[in-house]
DNA sequence: ATGCCTCGAGCTCA
DNA sequence: CTCGAGGCAT
């Protein structure tokens, strides 16, 4: 901005009508910085100066002034807001198709109506979920915009819309009279934005926040603001679908072309339009725009499908509520309202306490959902959803359903603030939660949930990994009181387990030998399996590690723990004090009496440290190597194999079906990807062979085809 | 204060 | 696998 010539009265022009127009831009640019940012860019002397150089000018000469030049308003107070405003042209709405055959049908009807002839070409452009509105522009300056309203009088919101970036206030070239319309929506980016803002807010002023909804309704919200101010404040973009109303424009002939034309002249106009020709063609379109809807930073409800000659669509015309002439494709709803029937309480196998909706069962992102997670107390409180809501509830692609948020209108009258319980629901004692948690806990140890949820997660594969005793087995264990923790299992009663209904020898057989096999599992995979708090596989593999045998880390004390890398005050202090716990020392006992491995095996010969110190991630499957296998050729040479790249990530082999996040991860970063031949030569000399696998896969990899189940 | 990492929860899909 | 929360190092 410092090197605006039109903020330099020196360099001005020679001309007054381009004098004029640089003045006018730059004062608008300098205001919309004052008014609406409170983040002025010049002092303010500078700018009277400006508007003072205007004014003058403008007096000089009458005819070069406008109604919308600064010098008429600024400072005024828009007292125009939202008065109604009749249209030119009715904003009529659309027709819908819900499937195929009603696009067919669409398309049969105005063949008809054409007697036999048939449109030959047709626009396929997306349909923004955002609030329509119509601009007009005289002699290329922005003079009003309002709102649909009815379809035949809208409201004028001319002063927030001139907020809008993606809105030019003046358009060069356009001709004396220029009407388009086009969808206000806000990107989800800024969306996101926008809500972490009001957390930080809320959290900063001590109050709670006030989440909005989503995207649609926080813009239409936005375009109702009385102060500009507040609506400059969120961040909305706009999309031109239509040009209503030109005078003194070039001749066009289609709508694609007049789409085309209104780009050139600086309206954004959406870039995903198609212009197939046959019905065959816009169905691929509509499937392939269809797909787009989880890739884009914005959100759209459906596609629409236009004639886009304008002499056919003039002579189809209009019913009483829409044009003959499009249709609009609706895709299956990501959100819609349901009844929140009751809030209820699950426990957790580690006994955390997890409130969750039941809903009116709804069909929403193409499944039933009837329940759905509200995670904490204090998301409860900040959705505010309340038993006897109604509430809208979202699933987008492969997001878990949602509750968004209540619909305040909708609410009874007795619907009183959901309090959460004071009792575990499965043992009866009073649940807790610690001061600075967010999660509330029943902290009863024997819980009968919690006596699963720790056996459950001994036996799982990436702890003691003891076949045949999965969650279905635990619970009927445990509750013919045959296990009560997890020494239990190298004692269990196997003539009570052949009595259950189930159970055959072989079966009993099986079940008996996976649970011998698991006594050898290495150290840290028992130390994991204990479901020590802050221990997960990677401190559980350093504990064993560091100390080699159980005892050894028994006997540690806080500093020895916090010695370990990567150990702070927190996790040593965790360790200590589970083991701390004579329970604890004594189930130690019991497995050690049971045969189970206490110690961390003799490393013995080792293989050469050629990745010391460095990290290497791996992804997809490799032909050589299992998962955990690539995994331990990679600490065995000293290095470390991370479950994400990052920016010290040494190289990321990649196999058949790599993960695409982190491939994109370490192309962003510039990372090396590596195939698997790379990978072995790495391992062997800790040297990237020469030729890596980006080099080789660049331009390949953007084209990833649709995401859609195939 | 920042960025990397691990933990732990919840969920999908073969 | 992905995501958010939180621990730890810098």
């Amino acid at each position: 901005m410092a090197s605006d010539p039109a903020a330099d009265p020196d360099s001005g022009s020679t001309y007054p009508a381009e004098r004029v127009a640089e003045l006018r831009a730059a004062i608008a640019g300098h205001a919309a910085a004052y008014y609406e940012r409170d983040d002025p860019e010049i002092p303010d002397a500078d700018y009277d100066q400006l508007l003072r150089e205007l004014a003058d000018l403008e007096e000089a000469h009458p005819e070069l002034a406008a109604e919308t030049s600064p010098t008429q308003r600024v400072g005024a107070a828009p007292n125009a807001a939202f008065s109604p405003v009749t249209h030119t042209l009715a904003m009529m709405s659309l027709h819908n198709a819900f499937d195929i055959g009603e696009l067919q049908g669409w398309q049969a009807r105005m063949q008809r109506r054409l007697e036999g002839r048939a449109p030959e070409r047709f626009a396929v452009e997306l349909k923004l979920d955002g609030l329509a509105i119509s601009l007009r522009y005289q002699d290329g300056a922005l003079v009003q915009g309002a709102t649909r309203g009815d379809g035949r009088v809208g409201e004028d919101v001319t002063h927030n819309v001139r907020t809008i970036s993606d809105i030019p206030e003046r358009i060069v070239g356009a001709p004396p009279v220029l009407e388009v319309r086009g969808e206000v929506y806000m990107k989800l980016s800024s969306f996101k934005t926008f809500n972490d803002l009001q957390v930080a807010e809320a959290q900063a002023a001590g109050k709670e926040p006030k989440l909005y909804v989503n995207p649609r309704n926080t813009a239409a919200g936005s375009l109702r603001q009385i102060s500009a101010e507040v609506t400059a404040g969120r961040d909305l973009s706009f999309f031109c679908y239509q040009l209503s109303l030109v005078e003194g424009g070039p001749e066009l002939r289609t709508h694609s072309e007049s789409l085309e034309w209104l780009g050139s002249l600086g309206v954004p106009v959406n870039e995903h339009t198609r212009t197939p020709t046959t019905m065959h063609e816009v169905e691929a379109c509509v499937e392939e725009l269809a797909n787009m809807r989880h890739d884009l930073d914005y959100e759209f409800d459906g596609v629409v499908v236009k004639v886009d000659d304008l002499a056919l669509q003039a002579e189809l015309g209009a019913d009483a509520k829409a044009p003959r002439w499009a249709i609009a494709y609706k895709l299956p709803p990501e959100e819609c309202t349901t009844r929140l029937v009751d809030i209820e309480v699950s426990i957790g196998p580690s006994g955390q306490a997890t409130p969750f909706a039941i809903l009116e069962p709804v069909f929403v992102g193409g499944v039933t959902v009837a329940t759905a997670t509200l995670h904490n107390e204090d998301q409860v409180a900040a959705k505010d959803v309340r038993p006897g809501d109604t509430v809208i509830v979202r699933r987008a692609g492969d997001v878990i359903p949602e509750v968004v948020g209540p619909v305040l209108s909708e609410r009874p009258a007795d619907a009183a603030r959901w309090q959460f319980p004071v009792d575990c629901p499965v043992c009866h004692h009073r649940l807790v939660r610690n001061e600075g948690a967010a999660a509330t806990n029943c902290v009863n140890f024997g819980c009968p949930r919690q006596i699963r949820g720790r056996i459950e997660h001994f036996a799982g594969r990436t702890a003691m990994d003891i076949e045949f005793l999965g969650e279905k087995n635990v619970d009927r264990f445990v509750s013919a009181g045959l296990i009560g923790d997890v020494s239990d299992l190298y004692r269990l009663d196997f003539d009570k387990v052949l009595e259950m209904p189930g159970f055959q020898e072989k079966s009993v057989n099986n079940l008996r030998a996976a649970i011998e096999h698991s006594k050898s599992r290495p150290l840290g995979n028992l130390i994991f399996g204990l479901r020590i708090p802050e221990v997960g596989q990677v401190n559980a593999a350093l504990l064993a590690s560091s100390f080699r045998t159980m005892e050894r880390i028994m006997d540690a004390s806080v500093e020895d723990l916090a010695a370990v890398e990567g150990f702070g005050p927190v996790i040593a202090e965790a360790v200590h004090g589970w083991f701390a716990d004579p329970r604890a020392r004594a189930l130690i006992g019991r497995l050690a009496d049971a045969g189970l491995t206490m110690e961390a095996e003799a490393s013995g010969l080792k293989a050469e440290q050629t990745l010391e110190g460095v990290s290497v991630v791996v992804s997809g499957t490799l032909a050589g190597y299992s998962r955990d296998g690539a995994t331990e050729a990679i600490l065995a040479r000293g290095g470390k194999s991370p479950a994400s790249v990052s920016k010290s990530t040494l190289a990321l082999v990649i196999g058949t079906d790599p993960g695409a996040s982190k491939v994109n991860k370490a192309e962003a970063l510039e990372i090396p990807v590596i195939d698997e031949a790379a990978f072995v030569e790495l391992l062997k000399t800790g040297e990237l062979p020469g030729r890596t696998a980006t080099a080789d896969r660049h331009g390949e990899l953007p084209e990833n085809g649709p995401k859609g189940p195939t």
